[in-house]
DNA sequence: ATGAAAGCGCTAACAG
DNA sequence: CTGTTAGCGCTTTCAT
């Protein structure tokens, strides 16, 4: 018996008006509306509490105005907070912008049956956002011809066509060496990210050898070993480390998850980490700051990398409505304004290659040293 | 220039039948359509790589095939190991079902635009999981007259008529309080969870504190502290807890954080957990069993709570839209088959006071103690 | 400054 | 067994 909830038409009606004119108003698009009006329907709006619905409005514009996050198949990814804040970060810009977001998990059966495409086709979302991708997902390929945006965050696939958004690892590792470089340390050893499997997690390892090279310290192959991104194989890597070269005074690791691995592994060998051992782990994770000692560590904003990834799709969105509506970007322009638009050398030539996500690539996420108690300083 | 997707009167004229013969093979209410023409159809969708437009199945049925998930506003929630187990349960058997989730944050903005009540209201999600909802949530109670369905997760709210699903912590405080006793403990300390704020938290307090009082054991009410469900506070308590009472040789935790920050205090007076002195968790995040020493706890099955908590809802999206279309649930029931409706006693009496959600209340998701090394045996 | 009308893609009576 | 028809609630030209 409760009355269904109030249609466009309802409040044309009690308002005297007709649905065209709701319409413009709900969508700001009310310039030409006379202000008696538009206050007089939103009072009514506001009396008969109408809401558009979601549904009806995407329908002509086939957009449901919600993003897909996709995590990897990885047990409990819900709860890492590697990817905690990165979700974070996406949904606090999404929502400011009256976006939702949904969850997906690339699990087998989501990647057989195309799932990742499937709901961009049926208008579920209007992109899509993958976390934690690494070379396993072979299928994303599918997606380099996507007309729907799509970003892959904090990883880069170089073979395919695929828009990404970055840490600066390469800062990264370049502030770690310069650090550990600084106290002192000619004896080092890494932990690094599964190598050849996340393109980041070689950017870090590279940077942060070519670094100390640099500084004229050179580590070989076998100092640096791979801990998977996780404790237990950290940990197993560290150990390894500490029993090939026990005059190591110092190691960096690819995560803090490894870091703390590596902590054990030196308690275990009967080392203590900041007075006997020098560990500087990457990410900055609550964990960190809470470890025994206080981790030092280099911060990676993955809140502001969320954020970024976010800002980014929504100005895709953006572009690719303007453009399937016409070309009145070009026109738009010399209204000037506070327009965002990434500024385009006029003269730029074409790139012979198209590229399906017109924006630049995108900057990388500053990162930061932070400086704890697992470091030793070994100058007089 | 790319065709844009093709609708369901594409497939339609493609196999030369009309659209609502595809629209009845889609929705599987092909009893009564041909095997011939269905091959036929299924053909062309599958060659024309047809999807059903979400947004357009939903208008007329003004359902999204969407539910929220309201975390509260946390700094961290996303990364909580414990919010983490139950989106899992939540998504998986959403997905399952072809239901997707969206999440959401209970900050400030969000309560006060109400839009845990607008994204119901605009059609966004068919439903709404409260996760981490506490008292402090007053605003819940302007949920209680929603038509729409609602389930409050691991908390009750006796004072409105909100549906909810809980893990057995009565059970869960029984198991503690016996094992502790068994191992031959009698001065035991309890640090809480938010006394007064969660329902489930007091429950678990209550049957701990009266199954040891069924055992002749005593606890006075300056042994039971609030550790506020996190590390520091669960670390300030137990450490009020040792400085009163030197001789306690137990301490039960509300959850598995303050615990963790119980063994904290500990290690700060002096005192070995697992020798020294016994500590129980509850909830068994992974961060028990790697704590040192390995954490005995109660094990409540965050992602079955999950599960079930979208099962209910499931059902209740399925009550209520066969409820909207006619009162032939009684015409089906002779049907028979295999349904999985409640079975209600036939000369059952109405309630006098209707709830809006009409299943039975849900069951406990049961609890079992799992044994690590943090208990001394105090036994001969 | 405002309205009429067509259409987005699907579902659901009702016919036949 | 299948097709016709009429919406679902909103947007969007195009008129006026």
């Amino acid at each position: 018996m409760a009355k269904s909830r109030p249609s466009i038409r309802d409040v044309a009606r009690e308002s005297g008006v007709s649905p065209t004119t709701v319409s413009l108003i709900i969508n700001q698009v009310d310039e030409r509306i006379s202000s008696a009006t538009r206050s007089r329907v939103l009072k009514t709006i506001d009396r008969l509490q109408y809401k558009p619905s979601r549904l009806a409005q995407g329908l002509p514009s086939k957009s449901s105005k919600t993003l897909a996050i996709i995590l990897p198949d990885l047990h409990m990814a819900f709860a890492d907070a590697y990817f905690g804040e990165i979700i974070s970060g996406i949904y606090d810009h999404a929502a400011e912008q009256d976006y939702r977001i949904t969850l997906e998990v690339a699990r087998r059966s989501f990647v057989r049956s195309k799932r990742y495409l499937n709901i961009l086709d049926d208008c579920s979302v209007d992109g899509l956002l993958f976390l934690g991708a690494t070379e396993e997902h072979r299928w994303l390929e599918d997606c380099s011809g996507s007309d729907r945006p799509l970003i892959i965050v904090n990883n880069r696939f170089p073979q395919w066509d695929l828009d990404s958004i970055l840490c600066d690892y390469p800062m990264a590792g370049r502030l770690a060496a310069d650090h550990l470089f600084a106290q002192g340390h000619r004896h080092i050893g890494m932990v690094c990210g599964p190598s050849a499997k996340v393109y980041t997690a070689d950017e870090l390892t590279n940077a942060f050898i070519d670094r100390l090279a640099e500084h004229g310290v050179a580590i070989r192959d076998r100092l640096v070993v791979d801990g998977e991104f996780n404790v237990g194989p950290g940990q197993r890597a560290a150990a390894q480390l500490l029993a090939t070269e026990p005059n190591l005074t110092a190691i960096f690791c690819g995560n803090d998850k490894m870091a703390l691995g590596a902590y054990q592994a030196a308690r275990a060998m009967g080392r203590h980490v900041g007075t006997d051992l020098s560990i500087v782990g990457c990410d900055d994770l609550p964990a960190a700051a809470t470890a025994d000692p206080p981790m030092t560590t280099v911060r990676l904003n993955y809140y502001d990398l969320g954020v970024a990834a976010c800002a980014r799709m929504l100005r895709r969105l953006g572009l690719a409505r303007s453009n399937g509506n016409a070309q009145k970007t070009a026109d738009a322009a010399k209204a000037a304004g506070p327009s965002n638009t990434d500024a385009k050398a006029p003269g730029a030539a074409v790139p012979a290659k198209t590229h399906r996500h017109v924006l630049p690539p995108a900057g990388r996420i500053p990162v930061r040293l932070v400086e704890r108690q697992s470091v030793v300083s070994l100058n007089v």
